[in-house]
DNA sequence: CGAATGTCAGTCAGTACTGACAGTCATTCA
DNA sequence: TGAATGACTGTCAGTACTGACTGACATTCG
């Protein structure tokens, strides 16, 4: 009764799913299991959702966040070129790290599933457009030397679509090194190596 | 006759494996559509390789490269900052390229295929070290201006890992910009923060 | 009562893997 | 030359199991 009157049971299930499929891939983990993790049977996950993949669907539908960059850009600056890349650095990872299951997934069982990595995908592309226009913006103000803004967009962008990569699995390639220090100095090169 | 004479059936067996995991998952193809796509049939997978498994690891065995980048450092620098970086750049972007299609299995698939992980991730951890030997070095030297030799290291090889997962998939997120000219630009503004 | 859930038995389509048998082709040997 | 042999492959039927999904009926709880 405990575990069944937390939330609702469309949500254990839809939880279960995305932390499930997210380890293992969808083909990966069945039904039973899902159900099981959610503490509820089978039928009553079918008897929501009517098939593995709409359950899925509606995981991600529900469990997806991405409106903070748009806001950011266009409230939150004030033109110094370390404080503004410091927070849309910040702001970048919290976002991926809230959508951390649901771009596991994207990346692993796209091909399988038509369409999912779309969702995860628009976002990352309006970045380099923010991104791309502060620089152009900051070059005219003369407060920073940038020759090819989108490129320069893009390479801090990489920098750090990389580093949340690495260690996106919790297994990581590189275990020493911590997020946060690696976010401080990332940008204070950056900002060394566009400074006019 | 034309087909199967090519190559070793072992080895169109074995391609066949990696080209279609790579692309839908261990669990996403069958054994029956390896053999076709190899143009042999399903028995002769099993009499060669036994298992499924098995044959995945033996392509795992026979198409991994990673030892030029040792012989690189050792043997390639100029002590130039530039010039070098380029150099182990370029390498890098080239071994991770050939072994794009196990780094996507293993990126994909560990998790039920325990181990495969481990042996695409030896390598970048190498260069880690090689790479924070140089800035050091070159530290020392006074040709560069490195306060944490490691970090630097590590955001240099994440700009470069976060590029290449971009278009791991050749369905890339930001498909307006080519690799080369994001690997001449990166390594000018690394060059250019590090400056003494 | 009524809505949500559990149980259980079962269907149906895969899917890794096996065994029996036959065909092909090149080499070898009488 | 021609028969015999061996390595390799294909075909086909079949096993054992798994996994998504369903239907009928009972149960719990507000």
């Amino acid at each position: 009764m405990d575990s069944s009157s937390k939330q609702g049971s469309s949500d254990r299930l839809l939880l279960a799913a995305l932390h499930l499929i997210a380890e293992r891939g969808y083909n990966g983990v069945t039904t039973q299991e899902i159900a099981a993790e959610a503490g509820l049977s089978e039928k009553t996950l079918f008897r929501h959702f009517g098939s593995k993949q709409k359950l899925l669907e509606a995981a991600f539908d529900k469990y997806h966040y991405a409106d903070e960059m748009k806001k950011l850009f266009s409230e939150k600056l004030v033109w110094e070129l370390e404080p503004d890349l410091l927070l849309v650095t910040e702001t970048y990872h919290e976002i991926m790290n809230r959508n951390r299951k649901m771009i596991q997934i994207s990346l692993r069982d796209d091909g399988q599933l038509p369409g999912f990595r779309q969702r995860t995908h628009k976002h990352p592309l309006q970045l380099l457009e923010f991104l791309t226009n502060y620089f152009t913006h900051m070059s005219d103000k003369g407060k920073i030397a940038s020759a090819n803004p989108e490129l320069h967009a893009f390479t801090f962008i990489m920098m750090h679509f990389g580093a949340f990569m690495n260690d996106l699995d919790r297994r990581q390639t590189y275990p020493t090194i911590a997020l946060e220090p690696f976010i401080q100095e990332s940008v204070k090169l950056f900002a060394r190596a566009l400074r006019p």
